[in-house]
DNA sequence: TTTTAGCACTCATCAGATAAGAGTGCTAAC
DNA sequence: GTTAGCACTCTTATCTGATGAGTGCTAAAA
């Protein structure tokens, strides 16, 4: 089932078919092949070849009288072996570099801005994973006076991630008790994750601690719930809208499920996460992801990093007839960007506190 | 134009009218009317009392032998003299306590839960404009060394929201520096708004640290920025996808329409911050809305506030044939709850620093 | 043996026709 | 002022036949 038994005439009459296709989502038709591409072949011969193509599974035939449609065995044959390498136009590159001019800012936000630009460049739909706090390890943790009754815990993960808590107190705390505090927890949990972070290391904090027990005892108890509770890993959406330009969900109700589905997250949590690490560019073709709801979609995955460290995950989901060569080469593009922008950002410093 | 022109009876039928249309979606006819309420009229008398009301511009007719519709004229009507109100039972005041019960956290990510909780209860679209930060003033500052090249500026409000932005420096700067820089900062700014925040009050920090003339400079530059930079205000977005599920969104270019223009969000942005500070709850129906994209939706608002201050507003939006009794009704009661959550959350201490 | 021309066949799609049904407006009687 | 009755309008669903795209098969040509 390699890419010989095939032969090099059935090959290129398939990567015909499916280049066809994706510009068009019409069933193509023999006739149409033969007429637009010179192989020196008449229709009645192209149609043997996809009589055949079809047998092996690469093509289907949505009813009798129309022409082949790929099937996602296909798809996965035109990714690995078929399709040609999109270019990038100077337009293209020029709209990436622009959105990549964005002002530095939280790691957060910015994700979510290229979030969107990629949604708006790719015209599909655009999902990213931000880095995981729990794999994480802390930066930085500092204990912000708010008023009398708050206090802010504010944590800063080698991924660039910022995040805040408010801790109610009940009794106004010394600047400087805040101080010492934000200290000695900085020498205790810097450079562990977020995972390693445990009571019994939050009782070690407790116990050098001998002055003030009982102020310092809710405020431990706070910070260790707020490390916690801040791993929620929220999802970035951009460009759902775009779905409803492809024909394939003319039909509102397919395309009902299909947004309700993004828009609960969950599935493409699990998507995204569970993509393999090993590929740069990750692709899933049809029913290879698991979701029915996204059985006539397709998802391609790119991880992002910081120096070595992968920390997330982007995702452009589309029909199955979608871009691939295009979008695989904007993502290459793409990823090495932002992975240089993040290592200039953020990596420089990255191993000391 | 008043209430009483219409007279008792052509109120009691237009109110049956519009609450039928509300609930089934399809224009009702005399006979529907007739039979279901107990006016003692017949189907022709009440035909004549329709024609009245479609001369009168409350009523509408798709067409020659189809029933009418209520006009935006007629919802107008309807929501301010005529529904009844609803309400709300056990089960939606469970859900609503249920869903208050969140753990408390920032007030950004609070509302943002806060929104997916009333989309999910009424099964309209939610949209939530949060504090504005320009008109929030300063109630704590913070510098927080990250690592040898950056910096943290911390900037809580006076409406609970905690904004943070990464400063790059060239240099590392002492913990004691930061810490005088912070109080410095914190002396001259807190309780300022970010709007009165401008160069000659950063030229006056610059007087008062004569030293490091050189390092303080630029930080100071970028925390500026920093601070203006900083009024980016999102717009969060629950339930989009409950906007398919009614018939008058069947038309797929009709929902690609209005969720486009919700994606945009700069309409929406607005459509919430135009309301009218008056009134507790707003409502706008169809047209008289500025958006011919919303022309067919109605948007149901309400302010909430810390205290006496207003600080944002929850927007609910569905087709102008929407349940406004029972939304408003949820409303009040959320909006009610939402406000004691942030007084309590807030409040005791949000007129000092 | 491979390729091609020709032809019968299938099936989706579209336009037009018809029938059914809902609801109106009007008129005349109550 | 109210109601029954009826003709009229208009939508919707269903059916029909025509059209056209595309196939599969067969037999002839290369």
């Amino acid at each position: 089932m390699t890419i010989v038994d095939l032969g090099e005439r059935k090959r290129r009459i398939l990567q015909a078919i499916i280049d066809d296709y994706i510009t068009t989502a019409d069933p193509v038709g023999s006739r149409t092949i033969a007429k637009k591409h010179d192989f020196g072949l008449s229709s009645a011969t192209i149609r043997n070849e996809m009589a055949d193509l079809e047998e092996m599974g690469y093509l289907e035939q949505p009813h009798t009288s129309a022409g082949r449609i790929p099937s996602d065995r296909g798809y996965r044959l035109y990714v690995d072996h078929l399709m040609d390498r999109y270019k990038l136009t100077v337009t293209d590159i020029k709209a990436i570099r622009h959105a990549l001019e964005l002002k530095m800012q939280e790691l957060d936000r910015l994700i979510q801005q290229y979030s969107k630009v990629i949604s708006k460049l790719t015209h599909y739909t655009t999902v990213v994973l931000p880095p995981q706090m729990k794999q994480s390890s802390i930066k930085q943790l500092q204990l912000v006076p708010v008023d009398s009754h708050h206090i802010l815990l504010i944590i800063v993960t080698n991924t660039g991630i910022v995040k805040n808590k408010a801790i109610r107190i009940s009794q106004k705390l010394s600047a400087d008790f805040l101080i010492s505090l934000s200290s000695l927890l900085n020498d205790k949990l810097q450079g562990l994750t977020i995972q390693e972070i445990n009571l019994p290391k939050i009782q070690e904090i407790r116990n050098e601690m001998h002055s003030n027990e009982e102020i310092l005892m809710p405020i431990l108890g706070f910070i260790s719930d707020a490390i916690s509770d801040i791993d929620s890993r929220d999802i970035f959406l951009g460009g759902t809208t775009n779905i409803l330009d492809f024909p394939e969900y003319n039909d509102i109700e397919k395309a009902r499920e299909l947004l309700r589905f993004l828009e609960k997250k969950k599935g493409l949590y699990k998507l995204l996460s569970d993509a393999q690490m090993d590929n740069h560019i990750n692709i899933l073709i049809g029913e290879e992801n698991e979701f029915l709801e996204m059985k006539d979609c397709s998802i391609i995955m790119s991880k992002y990093s910081i120096g070595e460290r992968i920390v997330g995950t982007i995702g452009i989901i589309g029909p199955t007839r979608m871009e691939y060569s295009k979008v695989v080469s904007s993502l290459e593009y793409l990823t090495r960007h932002i992975n240089q922008a993040l290592l200039q950002f953020l990596g420089n410093d990255s191993g000391d506190g």
